[in-house]
This record gives C-alpha cells, structure tokens and sequence, in this order.
DNA sequence: CGTTCGATGCACT
DNA sequence: GTGCATCGAACGT
C-alpha cells in the first residue's frame, strides 16, 4: 500500500527510521524500477547547518517548505541528481536524502541506466553487480531514472512513490551523516545494519 | 589496503 | 565566481 500523506508528516527522524524498509517504486514508459530503502538521512530545518534549508526559503529548496509527501530533488556535483522526501506536520522545511535501496524491479533497465549516466560512459565497460546499482544517493536517482524534473512531484501520485509491502529491517545503525563538513557530530544517518547495499565501507561491516 | 582528484551544472552570494 | 548531502579511477603504501 502507498504511503499515506501523515506518514510524511511526523517528525523527520521518525520519518528516516520507518522508511528503512519501505519500496521506492518509479513507473516509466520505459518499464517500472523498485527497491527497497536501506539507508537514509535526515536534514531537519533550518537551525541543521547541513540542511539546504539553513540559508533560508530559496527557489531550488522551495518544496522543503511546502506539504510534505512530495519530493525534493537537487543536483550536487554538476553530476547526481540527489533525492529526498519531504518530511514534517507543518511549513517545517526538512527532509529525508534516500542514499541507498536494495533493487527489486527493472533491475535490466537499472543497468542500462547507469551504464548511459555521464560518468559510466567515459569509462570502461563493467559490469556493475545487482546489489550495487543503487548503492549511494546519485546512483539511487540514476537507477531508478530520477530526476531535476521530479523536484516538487507528489509521491501520493502514480508515476513516483513509496510503499509500504510488510517488510520490517530488525537491526539498523545510527551514525553520522556522509559527506558534509558541518554538524557532522549529529547521527542523524540510518541504515540497514550489514546491507550490501549501503553506500560506505565501513557502513556495511556492522 | 589507503588517499587523491577530476568531472560537471546549477543555485546562490 | 564559488561551492557543493558524489562517484570511481588512478595512484601511493
């Protein structure tokens, strides 16, 4: 079943908890791709310095501050589009980063995105195994066929959401979030414990 | 094993 | 003009 609109709206480090296990599902004309969230990170407001949030109410961080629910999505590195997903009751701007899921569906048409994605096409043919294509929060959107456009999309719609299939993750660890250079005393990253999926070397030994 | 570094585009000051 | 919530190849140890 699709997430309710008032599973969003809870505090956001709620949110990045129960998200661990639920399946980001994305329909396109090219053939429908899902996996199963195993790692996130939670940006909350604007007193988080790390939070795109911080500066304040901006063009490109103007969904943080709509309901929550819909998606907001950024480009880091001139290269990876990053996805998160909305979080808070109220005008709160916060939001979960999806870092990292387990494929289940489309995983032939997740190949082939990554392997058409700019980076992967200067370099050598590899073939990228299964529980990898999603591992990291710019090869989730290559994946999974994310996008700028996606920016400010409702995930209560039919093309971009996130379900909720009974899967529970028993055993998960809290740490600091990656690849930021404030706040980073906060743990405010969440993932499956020992996941092949999860971005990170020593992420994935515990 | 570990660390460094280039790619690349957009929002923001 | 600056600075990224990254990725992975290439190098050093």
């Amino acid at each position: 079943m699709v997430l309710r609109r008032s599973f969003y709206a809870r505090p956001t480090l709620v949110v990045a908890r129960e998200l661990l296990g639920k399946v980001l599902v994305h329909r396109t004309r090219a053939g429908v791709t899902s996996g199963i969230i195993v790692e996130v990170e939670a940006y909350v407001g604007e007193s988080d310095p790390a939070c795109h949030a911080a500066p304040g109410p901006t063009k490109r961080n103007a969904p943080m501050y709509g309901p929550p629910g819909h998606a907001y999505v950024y480009l880091n590195y001139g290269v990876h589009p990053l996805m998160n997903v909305v979080t808070e009751p109220k005008q709160s701007p916060a939001a979960v980063l999806i870092r990292a899921l387990e494929p289940l569906a489309g995983i032939p048409l997740m190949r082939r995105r990554r392997r058409r994605s700019r980076i992967a096409r200067r370099r050598k043919p590899a073939t990228i195994p299964d529980h990898a294509l999603c591992r990291g929060p710019g090869n989730v959107t290559h994946a999974m066929g994310i996008t700028l456009k996606h920016s400010g999309v409702d995930l209560l719609g039919d093309t971009l959401y996130i379900e909720d299939r009974g899967l529970r993750i028993e055993k998960i660890t809290w740490g600091p979030r990656i690849g930021i250079s404030v706040a980073t005393e906060r743990p405010w990253r969440c993932h499956a414990s020992g996941h092949v999926s999860v971005s990170g070397r020593a992420s994935r030994s515990d």
